[in-house]
DNA sequence: TGCGTCATGTAACCCGTTACATGATTGT
DNA sequence: ACAATCATGTAACGGGTTACATGACGCA
């Protein structure tokens, strides 16, 4: 049951690691999740709402404040862990990039070489990205408990730009004929 | 300016290969675009009309008869390319397995180890498909001038599948130790 | 005095899926 | 005759983004 609000999983998981404004939240949301995670004001705040109605979060600092940080409570977590237990759903397949290769005699052989090179140069800087803060995360949160789950995100961001990097030099090569 | 229907990218892809009606055609994204694409009933029709509408799709078959083949037309083929070099636009990140093992603190050492044995068996399974759909291909289509272009797109599917497995590996390495 | 950022919300809109209603064709 | 599949569409709904409206606070 539970409609789907894998929304919940990111505000409760937030909230989890500390209390903060919706704000503040969407912020860890967009700086922490980034690579793997977006959520919208225009989600937040109702879920929010709709959490404290339920008692899985509650407002401090007075419900009418300017500036109300939301905490995470008992059942939130309950929650939580709950929602985390769910099934993962997937969202369907929606590469542009893949469509617009897949119709490339369309396209023209020049146009997905372009294609392909600025794929490839946007995931080698990602890689590098990821490598970069894979090192600084090491030593800001190398010794909490979070550490390893955290290291598995990256890791998946490294393994991924790799592949597109060697997909996308592949590619070219098959591409590289005169014509 | 257009508003990013790439619904009409998909569309007018399938009648440039071959003119056919809505409903093949829904069967033709589902099987053939299907690793990296989708589309459902309820775009594919109003997306022909508003072709239909701005001329650049045709309905053989008469207007109101109950199987009507739909054909791309010239206008058609100059929006298509249009379409296709338009910017690769890509929709917001949101990995359902990735939220879950950020929180895997919460979520529990042997959960998570569960969900990555799943995402490897899932990945490694679909690596095989992919080689064997490769082969396959290329004795049915190697000779066609769409075959570079649809070889990359598979192609696409084994580099990224080949990551996950290894991802999944390493992270499945880490989480090894007792407890 | 005024700018930038923190902060809270809402409303409009868009994209897309699902479910439903309907009926023709084909094979057994 | 009937079931399965081909075929066409619509309506309801849901999830999510963007843009807008509003205002406090801190600082230069």
């Amino acid at each position: 049951m539970s409609r789907s609000s894998q929304t919940q999983v990111a505000v409760l998981g937030g909230l989890s690691v500390e209390p903060m404004t919706a704000y503040a939240l969407r912020e860890a949301i967009r700086d922490v999740l980034g690579h793997f995670w977006s959520e919208s004001f225009g989600q937040i705040y109702p879920t929010l709402q709709a959490l404290e109605d339920a008692g899985h979060v509650e407002r401090r600092g007075g419900a009418r404040a300017r500036s109300s940080v939301f905490a995470i409570t008992r059942s939130g977590e309950a929650r939580l862990i709950e929602l985390l237990n769910e099934p993962v759903q997937e969202s369907p397949p929606r590469n542009g990039l893949l469509l617009r290769l897949f119709f490339g005699r369309v396209l023209g052989r020049d146009r997905c070489r372009e294609l392909l090179q600025s794929a490839r140069d946007a995931a080698s800087s990602q890689l590098a990205e990821y490598e970069q803060l894979l090192a600084g995360l090491q030593a800001a949160e190398g010794d909490t408990p979070d550490w390893p789950f955290i290291r598995m995100t990256v890791l998946a961001g490294i393994h991924h730009a790799r592949a597109a990097v060697a997909w996308a030099d592949e590619c070219l090569d098959t591409l590289q004929g005169e014509q």
